[in-house]
Formats: C-alpha cells, sequence, structure tokens
DNA sequence: GATGAATGAGATTTCATTCAT
DNA sequence: GATGAATGAAATCTCATTCAT
C-alpha cells in the first residue's frame, strides 16, 4: 500500500513531511491569538496554506490538532535546560542567571504563546493540563528548585523555601511572556524581556545572596545593572 | 432602577435588583472556567437560577455580558490601592508589603479570576482589553511605580527602573491568581498565597533596601520569613 | 426550574408534547424513503415543519433519532399478537389467518417501512439490529411457532419444521411490506396485500396442486379464494 | 480493451483485465455490508487492493460503480431460469423445485447481497430500480407465472393467480437471502436455505393442514421432506 | 419580569473527486 | 496505469438570540 508506487519522487515527498509542522505552526499562531473555542480551522488552514480538509489528512480533530501543538512545544526546551543544570559547575546564582536568561530567547518566538494558551483551555482540556503540568511545569520547577538546594547546600544562599522562591524566579518572565500576547499590542512600547530578566536577577542577587557584608568597597563590582543610571 | 410597578412587593422587588449582580457572579465563574468563546449562555443561566432568556433582559448580548463582569470588576480595588498610598506615610518597603498584602487577599475571592479571564481574551476584545490596560493595569503599574520613586527620594531605595521593577514586584501574586484558576486543580496541595507573598517581600527587602552595611547584629531583626525552618 | 412558571399555558404544552411524535413521523417518512445515510436531516426537519435546529431539542443526535424510530415502532404490535395467541381458542389455522391478516393491515400504515429500514441498516447498527431481533423477530417468530406447535398436537397440522415452516408462513407478507417500499413506484398496478394475504393462507390450507381426493363435499367449503375466477 | 502497449508483459496485462471484476466485487460486498451511502470509496479500494484515484480509472463516479455492480449481476442467473424453463419437460412442480433450489444456490454466493442493496436504494437510484424491476423482477416473475399457466393448463394445479401466488413462490427464499445479510450474525445458528427451500416446497405440495382425503396410498409418495422425522 | 420552544447562522467533520507526479 | 495529497461541497451539530405566552 506504500513504497510501492514511483510515489516517493522527491518534491512530494518533501512537502508531505513538512505539512504537519507548517500546520503546526499556523495552529500555535491561531490558538495563541484567539484561544481554542475562538479559533476556526478554516483559518489555521489559510494560514497554512491548505485547506480545511487538509487538516485533517494529518489531525483527526481540532482537539488533537491542539494537543500536538502543545505537546511538542515546550518539552525540548525543559530537557534542554535540565542538561545546562547538569553540566554546570558555575556559581548557583550564575546559573540562576543562565537558565533565566535562555528563557528569555524563548519570550519572543512563537513558543512563548504557549503558556497564555494552556492557561487558559487548563479547564476545558483537564488531560492535557495535566500533561503539561507533569511534563513542563513540574520538570522546570524542579530544575529551579534543584538549583536553589544546591546554592544552599554551598553556602551560597540563605536557608529558603524552595517551591515559593521558585515561583518568585519564574514569575516575572513567564508573566512577560503573557504580557507579549495580550496587552503589548494596546501599551506603548515593548517589552524589553531581556532587561526585564536583568532587572529581575539583580534583585535577586541582592536578596538572595548572602552577601550581607557588602561593604562600599565590594559593592561596585555587582551592581552592573541598569538601574542606576547616574552614580 | 425602576417606578413602583403594583409588582413591587419588598421580595420581589429585591430580587429583581439582584438579579444583574446574581449574573455577574456566575457569568464570571463560567467564563474564569472555560473562556469566553466555549461558555454557554446556558450555563450562566442555570448558575444563576433563571432561564437563558432572562439573562436578555438585562444584558443585550453575551458579548456586553462579558465586558460588564470585567467592567465593574477591579476597578474598585485599584481605587482602594491608590487611597492607601495617599494617605501613607510609613516607610516605602512597608508600603509596598501593605499593597501586596491587600491584594493579596483578592487572590482567594472570585476577582482572582479577572486576570486570567482578560490575559486570555485581550485578543478577542481589543475594546475591552484598551479600556482594562488604562482602567487597571496602567493604574496599578502607576501606584507602584509611585512608591518605588517615593522610596529612592526618600534614599530608601536604590536607583531603579520602576517599571521594570514594578513587573518584578506584581508578577508573583499575579501569577499565583492565574494559577490558582489553572493549574491548581492538577497540583497536589493547595498554593498558600499568603506564605508566597511573604517570601516574596523577604526577597524584595534584601534586594530592594540600601541596606549595605547590614551589619550582622541588625540583619537578624528583619529575616522574619518562613523560609529558615530551624534557627 | 420548570412548572414555576406559567410556562404551562395550554397551546405551547400541547405542542411540546406532540413534537417528539411529529418528528418521529417526519424521520420513518424520510428514513423509509432514503435510508439512513441518505437521509438529510433538513428534510426530516422540513417534513415536520420545523428546523434543523429544533430537532435536537427532542433527540441528541442523528443516530438517536433513528433508533428512537425503530424502537418505539412494532413492539406494540408484537404484543397485541400475543395476546391475541393467549386468548384464541379457535382452529390453529383459523388463528393463523388471524394473525397475518391483523398484520397485514400494518401493510398500509407507515410502519410497513421499518423492515426495510432494519434490514438494511442492521449492518450499520449492530445494536439496533440485536435490539430489533430480540425485541422483535425473536418474539414474533416464537408466536408463530407456539401455534405451530399447538396445531401439531391438537393434530390439526402434520409435524413439522416450526422455524423453518414459521419463515415460510410471514415470507409473503414480509415480501409485500419491502414491496410497497421500494419497486411499487416502478410497478403498474398496486399490490393488493390482502388478496396477497388470502392467496397464501389458501396455499398453506390446501398446497398448490390439485387437492388430491379432497372428496367435492369438504373442497367447497374451503375454496373460498379469489383464484378461481370462473366458479 | 486496449492495443499492444510496450507495457504488455503477460501478467500485467492479465492484472489490467482482472481489475474491474476485482473492484465490483470489492463493491458488491461493500455495498452489500453497509449500503451505497454509508460506503466510503476508501474501502473499496481497500479490499480491492488498489488506491482510491485507481477507481476512477474504472468508473466515472461512484454512483457508476453502484450501477454497473448492480447490472451486472442477476441478469445472466436469469437468463439461466429461462433456459431451464424452455427445455423442461418434467411435470410442473418439480420444473418450480428445480428453479427454487436453483436459486437457491445463488443464496451462499456474493450475489445473494443484491436484493438486499435494491430494495434499499430503489428510492435513491429511480433509473436502476426501474431497470431492475424490468430485467429483473419482472423477467423472474414471468418465468414463474408461465410454469404455474402450465401447471394448471396441464392440470397439474388447481386455478390460481399467477402474480400472487408468484410471490408466495418466491418469498422465502427471498427474505433468506435478505436475511443472510442483516440478522444472521445476530441469530444463533446460521440459516440452511436448501432446507428451507424443501420445506417451502413440500408445503406448496401439500399444504399445512393435515392433509385432509389425501388417502393414504398415494401420500407416503410425496412426502418426502424432513419435517416428519417418525412415521 | 420571566420563560423556554424555536430559530438559523456558523462551526466542525466527512468524503467523493481531481490531478500532478 | 497507478498513486495519494489535496480539495471543497455538503452534512451534522451547536448555541446565541428571539419572541409568543
Amino acid at each position: 500500500m506504500e513504497g510501492r508506487g514511483p510515489s516517493s519522487c522527491a518534491r512530494w515527498r518533501r512537502r508531505k513531511e513538512a505539512r504537519p509542522a507548517e500546520i503546526l505552526t499556523a495552529a500555535l499562531a491561531s490558538f495563541a491569538e484567539r484561544g481554542f473555542a475562538a479559533t476556526r480551522l478554516e483559518d489555521v488552514a489559510a494560514r497554512a496554506g491548505v485547506t480545511k480538509g487538509t487538516l485533517y489528512l494529518y489531525f483527526r480533530s481540532k482537539e488533537e490538532l491542539f494537543k500536538a501543538v502543545v505537546r511538542q512545544s515546550l518539552v525540548p526546551s525543559i530537557a534542554r535546560g535540565e542538561a545546562i543544570v547538569a553540566q554546570s559547575d558555575e556559581p548557583s546564582i550564575a546559573l540562576i542567571e543562565r537558565l533565566l536568561l535562555e528563557w528569555a530567547k524563548l519570550g519572543t518566538t512563537p513558543l512563548s504563546a504557549i503558556p497564555k494558551l494552556i492557561l487558559t483551555e487548563a479547564g476545558n482540556f483537564p488531560e492535557l493540563a495535566r500533561f503539561y503540568h507533569q511534563e513542563v511545569v513540574q520538570r522546570s520547577m524542579a530544575l529551579f528548585q534543584a538549583v536553589l538546594r544546591r546554592g544552599v547546600e554551598r553556602g551560597e544562599f540563605r536557608p529558603l523555601d524552595g517551591e515559593l522562591v521558585t515561583r518568585c524566579l519564574v514569575a516575572p518572565l513567564l508573566l512577560a511572556m503573557l504580557w507579549r500576547h495580550s496587552f503589548e499590542a494596546h501599551a506603548k512600547g515593548t517589552l524589553d524581556i531581556s532587561a526585564l530578566c536583568r532587572t529581575h536577577i539583580d534583585l535577586l542577587k541582592h536578596g538572595l545572596t548572602r552577601g550581607r557584608p557588602k561593604n562600599a568597597a565590594t559593592a561596585t563590582e555587582e551592581s552592573e545593572v541598569s538601574h542606576e543610571p547616574a552614580r
């Protein structure tokens, strides 16, 4: 039923293999803009340059399409984060900084739309919510908690509640992603996620680091952030 | 809202006057659960103890109902925050703490669903998004920025970028609200918003406050947070 | 949620109660004409004097509608047949005659379309086929077999294979029903089911062959059938 | 069907010539199972071991395929029946018996599905119904009527209404075919069409009732049927 | 004021049909 | 001759909205 004929002519094949990804990209964009229910498959199809019917060659239903969009989205990023942590030997605050900056890069890609999507549809897709909670939320939280624990053990950080501090760690970036896909259109400028990230890290440094006895002398080497325009 | 009809026996009139609020409450709950598009007016009606037709006596359309839900929701809270700031004479960090704690209280009320709603539907209701951005987002950000500026001027805080720091200030609480209405069902325990709030403030204190020469003696009196289970 | 208001005004109520039956009648006619798959709900609706949407107030899906049509159709007739047999004390051949004639009456009602429907759709609705086989086919076959057995026991009939003879008993009438809803339109005249029934009974009584030495005396009293145009 | 292409190595050509028949076989099976509308060409194609597109090399449309299935199906059988009658010189009842038994053989072939199909789709394919009515139904009914007339003329049969009796003659077998393709799956055993056929013929010969004055002498030579286990 | 039966526009989904390869 | 990716018309089904009562 396959492979028999000359059906493997290069162009068609390439097309067929590219289609799912094209559709997923289009779907992510549409879902991000309007949410699951308000997205019409006709729009997704148009955006992907095909017709409605074609979608059903690759995905059994709107719901399946949605799940596919979410499933294959952020998991790889999490894995990359885990790899970074596993290899790193730098100071814990630097590691956190790297993780956040790495993550901030996603903030300008289409993937940044996923959190908003999940947030919205968790109620309508409990199964998907569970999947995402397990494979993305918990794993990424575990990642940060591991670093925090390491920092405490090494004496870099004060004793702290890993879970709550993790939430404080990720909140600004996460919120920035949500912002980009909701209010940014109505705000004046563009949110500079990277700047936000640096500001956040600066706040963290002076809060997290044991750095109690910062005497004036050593202070300068740490305040590298833009906060202090004039010094 | 209307004249002395012959049907105005007290109880009935009370009912009649309560209706809009009852409907708005039901609508908020439904919209929060499923989002705008996925919410069926039949469900809203059932939750409010009326029938679909009745909704149209009070709201011209589903869209109008949604807008009403959002409009009358958080604006009063903002005003209260502004009043607090206007009257306050306490240290800036304490003022921020009060604002956040005050806000945290909303986290357990139905109002906590609004941010998620707005976030989600901003794309479908640009007009509403603009309204909310102006009346809630900007005003509340201005509030925090004012306090920050005051803190800097008074020498309590280091120089800082008001907007970015504000985003860091509000992020954990905001995220907690979103969490409550999305993942909480799939997570093990319940997120203790008030504990989160205190953790966050503790982080802020040691990051924001000039507190450079915290000598060991004074340090202890400030770390009141639960982070340090055994001391 | 009900019974509270003045909703029980007579006209509406009557309408609401009549609707399901009206729809079922329309549906039976449509399904009989075109079969299940080829029937469009829009046609059923039009025939019932309502719109598509209304159908869904009473039946959850096309499939459910179909099942309802079949379920409430012939079971009562079977029960009536069973009652006739239970009460009867007449000669067995007369009883069979009564059953067949009674049944022949259905041949001119809309119910006569059911066998064709079931026959056709048994493959697509196994569950329904099972229901019908049990509640209609088996019960009616059991009915005839009981009469046959009685006839044999009383010495009225020759020994015979109940099941096979039953099939021969019911075949002409059943086929006539199928005919009415398939070829009658393309044939010249109309099939006179009642005449067919009488012919069939006559065959049962005497067989096809020139009633061997049935002596003239007894022969006359029995050959009441139209076969013999010239007498 | 076509010239000496360069591709005409024997096997391929045989394949090519076999295709239409293979497709018709597959189509008959599918149509019989699900009916015309519910049959998907994809299934027909799969069953025939080709792809959807290939069907269109041989048949212009689904409808044409359906018509082809029906047209080439039973007409030859009718012709064979006509030949049998033309040649026969046996007693009329024996001739009828032969015709029925001959026909009963079809009951176990795929052709047995045709009557069900035609029955179902007569409404949707009036033209086809007319064709079938003319070429199959009328011709086969004429066949039986001719034999009946012959029997009456020869004094073998009583006077009778040819059309109605013909319907009684064919009903059990026809119904058995319909049964096979509808309820057989849901019934316990398998219907023995040949046994049914013999029972039916026995009924025709003697009727149901205890052969009134068939005197013992002549009776024995006729009752050859299995009904009477012990005599 | 409240009801709830009815509507019909619009969405998802299916599948016969086409056509470049 | 055969393929199978793509199409798009048509069907089912949903639900915001209306309106007679």
